[in-house]
DNA sequence: ACTATTTCCTGGATGC
DNA sequence: TGCATCCAGGAAATAG
């Protein structure tokens, strides 16, 4: 499950390897699409962009687009369908082969109904960005155009240098959309970035639990189930108490540990739990730092307690009952 | 204005 | 072996 450390890793990925690369073309699956933005509007923010730079902000990969104005890919490059033969096709809906985002049926109607091509004139000229949210499951991978397309594949994009940047998302939680003239906003500090000061007035007069607090995104974002947890059982607090319970020196203790856990966290490469795998599909190993997360039974590493799970705001919640008050 | 719960989604694990 | 059921969880939507 991607949050922020596993973000970091695969945005840093790509911007060394896709940076500078050109989308020459955008193939995006239908039906409950990913999609924040309608398909038509991302393919034709995509197409013919090229990548200026790739960055995390909270859980959300964005691509830095630049747009030649004069180049403008032509026509025939989303109209024709260069699906490569993939393994298991048959199991595929057949829909899924024939969509170009130009003529997929929502996307014909947004255009039947006017605004798209005002849209497009002014992605034309401004800097947009792609962004990507892997939500559960989602991996972007880097790979030849005769690797095999894995079930689940929701967008393909087709790069000058001949590779494909490919969405997969078994689970379907994460989200691809565009932006056009407004940067990319996204609430909540950085958990990296933010003063001690700023940290603590967050959790102020909050009756919510501290680990709800921790995971609303819109307070700090890019902390998720795992390493909130991590933190807060080394910063010595449960993850039930009440936010606006915690005292000034405690919260001070928890400023420290979330940066502590998510820092250690990058320097491993995330953590690879189930299938997170970075772009070149490399595992990380925090995974074995955790000191209470999936640990519920076994002994606490600091005081041998069997380690509790609660769930809190419908997430396992692991802690140590004696380490944590 | 807040907080809590439900919903989305599928693969893998579990149980009979 | 096979089938049903449960579980994982980010964030938006809905309910309290």
């Amino acid at each position: 499950m991607p949050e922020l450390p596993e973000v970091e890793t695969i945005a840093r990925r790509l911007d060394q390897c896709a940076t500078g690369d050109v989308i020459e073309s955008v193939w995006l699956g239908t039906k409950p699409e990913p999609l924040k933005s309608s398909a038509l509007e991302i393919a034709r923010v995509l197409e013919g962009s090229r990548i200026g730079g790739v960055r995390r902000v909270g859980k959300h990969i964005v691509f830095d687009l630049e747009r030649n104005p004069v180049a403008r890919t032509p026509r025939s490059a989303r109209s024709r369908k260069p699906r490569p033969a993939r393994a298991g096709s048959k199991t595929r809906p057949a829909q899924a082969s024939a969509t170009t985002p130009g003529v997929a049926g929502k996307a014909s109607l947004e255009l039947a109904e006017g605004g798209i091509r005002s849209a497009h004139a002014a992605a034309r000229q401004s800097k947009s960005q792609w962004i990507v949210h892997l939500g559960m499951t989602g991996r972007l991978q880097l790979c030849g155009p005769g690797d095999e397309v894995l079930k689940h594949t929701h967008a393909i994009l087709q790069l000058a240098s001949g590779r494909e940047l490919r969405f997969v998302d078994p689970r379907r939680f994460g989200r691809l959309s565009v932006t056009r003239d407004a940067a990319f906003e996204a609430a909540g500090f950085e958990p990296l970035e933010v003063e001690l000061d700023r940290f603590t007035v967050l959790f102020h007069g909050r009756n919510t639990p501290i680990k709800s607090a921790l995971l609303n995104q819109k307070l700090l974002r890019g902390v998720g189930n795992i390493y909130a947890d991590e933190s807060l059982f080394r910063a010595g607090i449960r993850p039930r108490r009440r936010a606006a319970s915690i005292t000034q020196e405690q919260l001070r203790r928890l400023f420290l540990s979330v940066k502590e856990v998510l820092q250690e966290a990058i320097a491993l490469g995330g953590s690879s739990i189930s299938d997170y795998v970075d772009a070149d599909g490399e595992e990380g190993s925090f995974q074995f730092q955790h000191r209470v997360y999936g640990r519920e039974g076994e002994p606490c590493l600091v005081c041998k307690t069997p380690l509790k799970r609660v769930v809190i705001a419908g997430r396992s919640s692991h802690y140590c009952r004696k380490c944590q008050k």
